[in-house]
DNA sequence: TTGCGTGCAAAGGTTTTGCATGGCA
DNA sequence: TGCCATGCAAAACCTTTGCACGCAA
């Protein structure tokens, strides 16, 4: 039996907020300070109790970037055409987090599936490595 | 100038220890357990500054699978030959974790090299999303 | 009125840090 | 002997949970 489910004031704020940072990565730190700016308290639990709902219901990706930080999300507009997914790439020597669209890409998934049966899921997914700045200043050296 | 290393029993133990078991993933917390079962005991002080040392030595990597799980780490085999690095699959469903030896999937590092200038960790990328065995139960429902 | 969502505080688990002690060179 | 590494305990950090209260339906 499904349980019926209120709509409540915090619900509204959270996610109309998300939805004026689509594509933007952040963690519940963030979102508690962004409220907290604007003399809105909201509490931790609450935040977190949110942000686990819009991610069961599809609406949010979790990912972890680092080790000992926070757990990011990112907010997937309603609107969100598949093809135009993009995968995380993740600097390890100086931290950026890159937004990468590239149909190439889509090719892994492809192959992932059609090869080892594995489906993959890109907004979870980051690509660990160094980022074409750091690259360069590695060269340099 | 350059801090004198000294090198210590719990060092080689864990070393020697690690060299046991390559390619196979581990949390701080199984060390300690492993060490425990031959009752060794090693601080957890002591096993995540010897971890993080190794670490920056690159004789080890370190990973995220979970959130709200423990940091997991890999012994990378000294004489590891690039091209039978894996990458690793991680089913969101199940939880398994599988390591994927596959020359195609290289093409993706070179890709990202050429194209985008990213230079890929493949020991460090994770693949989320959904393995073969889930993907069939799904499938069958 | 019913019972879900909130907020607070406490608890949980993992990792880090301070400090006195032990042990390598 | 000098000083790095260890071990213990306490702290830090992020996140979850218990419980009473508030609020949506």
């Amino acid at each position: 039996m499904a349980r019926t489910q209120y709509r409540t004031k915090q619900q509204d704020l959270i996610l109309a907020y998300l939805r004026t940072i689509p594509s933007k990565h952040f963690t519940a730190e963030d979102l508690k300070e962004h409220f907290e700016s604007k003399q809105i308290k909201l509490g931790a639990a609450t935040i977190y109790r949110q942000l686990d709902k819009l991610v069961s219901e599809g609406k949010l990706q979790k990912y972890l970037i680092d080790e000992h930080s926070a757990t990011c999300f990112e907010y997937i507009e309603e609107q969100c055409n598949p093809l135009e997914q993009h995968f995380h790439l993740k600097c390890e020597v100086c931290g950026a987090l890159i937004h990468l669209a590239c149909d190439e890409l889509n090719d892994i998934k492809t192959h992932l599936e059609k090869e080892h049966g594995f489906i993959l899921n890109p907004f979870k997914t980051v690509f660990y490595g160094t980022c074409p700045k750091c690259a360069q200043n590695k060269k340099a050296e």
